[in-house]
DNA sequence: GCTTGACGGCTAACACCGTTAGCCATAACC
DNA sequence: GGTTATGGCTAACGGTGTTAGCCGTCAAGC
């Protein structure tokens, strides 16, 4: 990916981080860089190929932002929602809708799960509704869904203990 | 709500029903009718007003869905996942992105919820971690996020297990 | 019976969207 | 020095939601 491309990308990750994925527009984000829509087709295909490269750089980083927190559960869950809170719509981006797994960067994908299949002791079943769980929390938070006030830490709290408890010890 | 709002709302539906949210167009919707799409605002004020009418009607449906294994945890699971999987788009659109709560028929968020509410116990922080679980597992199946063949059935078990377990039993 | 007004359709149009076609200046390369 | 690739540009197309303004129908009131 050349130079400018990545300058592209960069923009359209900013675009979106602030703005939500509406926000991202061929024609806003030329603007950004001081160029016309239609010169943006000279970098990438469609708006689509920008898109899914905002969300590999995303996978990334909530994969950097979970790696310190690899072993705990609490400690993973925590940083899994505080990622999502501090950038609510990339993390809406790479995590709702169908996924442009083609346009993604190879293992990306499963470089952001791993620290959750390792918390979990390698038990598939574990892992994903784990997954489901710490996803359902946060998207639900992030749309609003919850009641105004409700305490979520303490819905946290309540989601995790059962899943740390002793139907499925890890096995390490 | 006259009976052209009621024909136009039903058209809504089973167009997202059919096609996705996407499918939904002002000019597609007209044409089902056999009126031009500008006549619409005669009708609503604008397509978040005709959106908001079938998120009310497919909160109902799933709440009717639901209703009849009220009181078991698994089978209110299959009876939550069943739905989601028969009418996939209506459940993305009314369970994904921001609710227009003003617009909705009030009473009908709570009443959709009522059943995992009762399920739980009372506990509310058992119940939205519930939700949270029930949501995640379904939003993440029907967005294609697990690997393909994965054994979604038993990644349901291991979940409600963990909940249903001695962490805080029924209180009923 | 005539007028008035609401109702519910229509066309034309606007601004915005992603995208394509085609032109052109610069710069590198043989 | 000519050739070619790079990376801009304008103009335009078809699609989107939406607005303005026109007009036929039909019921109510005088």
């Amino acid at each position: 990916m050349s130079g400018r491309a990545e300058q592209i990308v960069d923009a359209a990750r900013a675009l979106i981080d602030e703005g939500g994925a509406a926000t991202l527009t061929m024609r806003a984000l030329g603007e950004r860089l001081g160029i016309r829509a239609p010169s943006l087709y000279k970098h990438f295909p469609d708006k689509g190929a920008v898109e899914a490269e905002v969300i590999t750089l995303a996978m990334r980083e909530l994969a950097g932002a979970l790696a310190p927190a690899a072993g705990d559960l609490s400690e993973l869950a925590a940083a899994y929602r505080a990622y999502a809170l501090a950038h609510p719509h990339l993390y809406r981006l790479m995590n709702s809708g169908p996924l442009p797994r083609h346009l993604l960067a190879p293992g990306v994908e499963e470089a952001a799960a791993l620290p959750l299949m390792h918390v979990a002791g390698g038990d598939t079943d574990r892992a994903r509704a784990l997954w489901a769980f710490a996803h359902g929390m946060v998207i639900l938070e992030l749309d609003g869904r919850f009641p105004p006030g409700a305490d979520l830490d303490s819905a946290w709290r309540t989601g995790l203990a059962a899943f740390a408890g002793p139907g499925q010890p890890p096995t390490y």
